[in-house]
DNA sequence: AATGGATCCAACCGCATAGAT
DNA sequence: CATCTATGCGGTTGGATCCAT
């Protein structure tokens, strides 16, 4: 027996949504809220749409201080240094990045970061400068601390790290008291764009990398913690990053529940 | 100017889980 | 406890746009 579908889909319309749609869901909400229940909603508010469609629309666009594009260095070594300690958990990675959702963390991780860390190299320079989309030209300037310029996924943005001596990793923000930190690794273990072209040198290079996080992530008993001390529950540690399933003792992330401070100095 | 490839991102899909019955 | 339903989440896709030729 198949899952019954969430909605009607030859009755609902699916695409881009219209300025009007918008409007509709986002005055809804911000009167009524979502009545805790996406599924009637857009019934509700005449809206042929899927409930799952509002909720996203809802939480990725719609919601207040939402911030798009215009990622800085810092939340890219943020991205990265939680990519790589806990996996693609993008809910979790954007709820260290206030006003940024998983679906954009997920996105910008997708086009330009995994390019970063995996070997996008510096030498493609056929498109220095990335187009600026509509959405990116309304967020610049708006106070999100960036400094207007778009960097692309090749040039300025891409080179970055190869342009370091070796990959930097500025230190994290401890989430939890007792969470071991990810801590930056041996500058020379992620050094994967110098020379590096090789594949071989590059896993070379994350084995050492992993191997480093096999022992600082040790200390993430906190983990436990997360589903009432219960080690395994709620965690398929299948979906950790692939880097890090030949850690052993990997436990689970406690809660999360401070955004890291952007900007703050760290106590390692 | 036309075309093809690359890139980006909004939106969809389907699975896992939580909560209700 | 079993089943059903809604929600949350991560993976994937399709279309728009840009750049190089």
């Amino acid at each position: 027996m198949g899952r019954a579908p969430c909605c009607d889909k030859a009755n609902v319309k699916r695409g881009p949504w219209s300025p009007e749609e918008d409007e509709k869901l986002k005055s809804h909400i911000e009167q009524h809220g979502t009545g805790g229940n996406w599924i009637t909603l857009p019934q509700k508010i005449g809206l042929k749409r899927c409930g799952k469609s509002c909720r996203l629309r809802w939480l990725n666009y719609l919601r207040p201080n939402i911030r798009h594009g215009g990622f800085s260095e810092e939340e890219d070594n943020i991205i990265c240094r939680l990519y790589i300690s806990i996996g693609s958990r993008w809910s979790v990675i954007a709820a260290q990045l206030p006003g940024r959702t998983d679906n954009d963390v997920k996105n910008h991780w997708n086009t330009r970061l995994k390019k970063k860390l995996f070997g996008k190299q510096c030498d493609d320079r056929r498109r220095p400068t990335r187009r600026i989309t509509r959405p990116e030209q309304d967020n610049i300037d708006h106070g999100t601390g960036d400094l207007g310029i778009i960097s692309t996924g090749v040039s300025q943005s891409d080179c970055y790290w190869a342009q370091q001596p070796a990959l930097s990793y500025p230190p994290l923000r401890p989430v939890c008291e007792g969470y071991a930190t990810p801590v930056a690794p041996p500058p020379q273990s992620v050094s994967c764009y110098e020379g590096s072209q090789s594949p071989t040198g590059f896993l070379t290079e994350l084995d050492e990398l992993f191997q480093f996080n096999s022992v600082k992530l040790e200390g993430l008993d906190c983990f436990n913690e997360m589903n009432g001390g219960s080690a395994s529950a709620g965690m398929n540690w299948n979906q950790v990053s692939p880097l890090l399933r030949v850690v052993h003792g990997m436990q689970q992330l406690p809660p999360l529940e401070e955004p890291v401070q952007l900007g703050t100095p760290v106590d390692l």
